[in-house]
DNA sequence: AACTGTTTTAAACTACCGTATGAAACAAAT
DNA sequence: ATTTGTTTCATACGGTAGTTTAAAACAGTT
């Protein structure tokens, strides 16, 4: 018998390539760029040491483009929420920030890549492995654009330097308990994930509401 | 002529152990745990590489013992935050977060350990060196149970889960432009932390204000 | 079947990590 | 002056990091 056939499809038979994007994606996401060797990446993408050097130049290179691809997603994925929200019959900042922020929240629960790659994110801002410009350029002109004119078309009376701030802050208030989670639920009583989306949604909305009001 | 007053007064000759010490707060807060190594340390200190192990019992235990360290100073100089605004002639939400937030955006600004050490608190979360009972304990004791509580005086409605939830965001929206402060001075026009901490103030004041308006 | 360029492999390489050692330097007390 | 206990020193150890090398395996073409 023919053993070509046998090669082809063990198992999930893609690339070298492919798998050790993968096993990027999985094991920097959970452990750092510091916490996984290049020996960590080969073994859990099947594979010879040697094929990170031959296929990327080098452990950064792989990092930087897994680390690339996954921030395209999720910006492709928040723009696909803000314009699902803002075309719906009654656009609300309540829909908006909930529809930004279930997903991650309720992933990082889950310890799913989803939201795992936006703490990678926090890494990756304290230990500066790569260029930012080349990682985070994306996130200024399309994300952060969108959703600051979104917050200026939902809030009214706000200018584009407070409708920005709002977008930073918003991401505050999410990004924060995706670091924290676990404290979150054995400090708080009774705090779950969906607990915690309401209460950001709440809190959010009525600060972006209430921010004209005591300009002082 | 005796060299022991030689010895004595050598720009702030200490001992080993404290120039050991202040040479960790200043090099894992810049640059995290695994990113200084002991060598670092020890040149950083004038003195022998063998010198942690002596003084200390290793690296982690020379990292655990700062750390616990600074986090006391920034629970206690928070305590004396709330003690003094409480006591004020007229306490309100806005003096409360201003007191909280002032010095540590500050301190960032300026790359002053007193904000890094926040930033060191997110990189150990995330990389969890120590266990993070013999660290966080008092964070959640001390400074969660008081500061909430002046919460709930100040804000009219809140329960005792929403007050620490607020207390959560409201370190959300400090913590958000401690990490990323070099976003928001290129990616927002005019930006600078007297406008971060005047937007913070703003932003966390109307949330706990409005939070209860929209229970839905 | 022989040649060609690409991919994979085992093994070695250099560099650095945290730690350990044993001798030297030192201070204080006898 | 000698002893005693502590601190500092140069140096070495074992381990692991990322990377390189040269040969082997493979695929496609003529």
């Amino acid at each position: 018998m023919t053993d070509s056939s046998l090669s082809e499809h063990t198992s999930l038979e893609r690339g070298v390539r492919d798998r050790l994007l993968d096993a990027a994606e999985r094991l920097f996401c959970e452990k750092g760029f510091h916490g996984t060797s290049v020996r960590d990446l080969t073994t859990e993408a099947n594979c010879n040491v040697a094929a990170i050097n031959y296929h990327f130049g080098g452990k950064v290179e792989l990092y930087s483009q897994m680390f690339r691809r996954q921030i395209k997603l999720v910006i492709d994925e928040s723009i696909a929420v803000i314009n699902r929200v803002m075309s719906s019959p009654n656009p609300s900042i309540e829909a908006l920030i909930r529809g930004w922020v279930t997903a991650p929240l309720k992933a990082v629960e889950l310890n799913e890549p989803r939201g795992l790659v936006l703490q990678l994110m926090v890494r990756e801002v304290l230990n500066r492995q790569v260029d930012p410009e080349r990682i985070f350029a994306d996130l200024k002109e399309v994300f952060v654009a969108r959703m600051s004119a979104a917050f200026r078309e939902l809030g009214e009376g706000l200018d584009v330097r407070n409708s920005q701030l709002a977008v930073f802050s918003v991401d505050a208030l999410m990004l924060h308990p995706l670091l924290f989670m676990p404290y979150y639920r054995s400090w708080i009583e009774g705090c779950d994930s969906d607990k915690i989306i309401d209460h950001v949604v709440r809190f959010g909305a009525a600060a972006i509401r209430g921010y004209q009001g005591d300009q002082a």
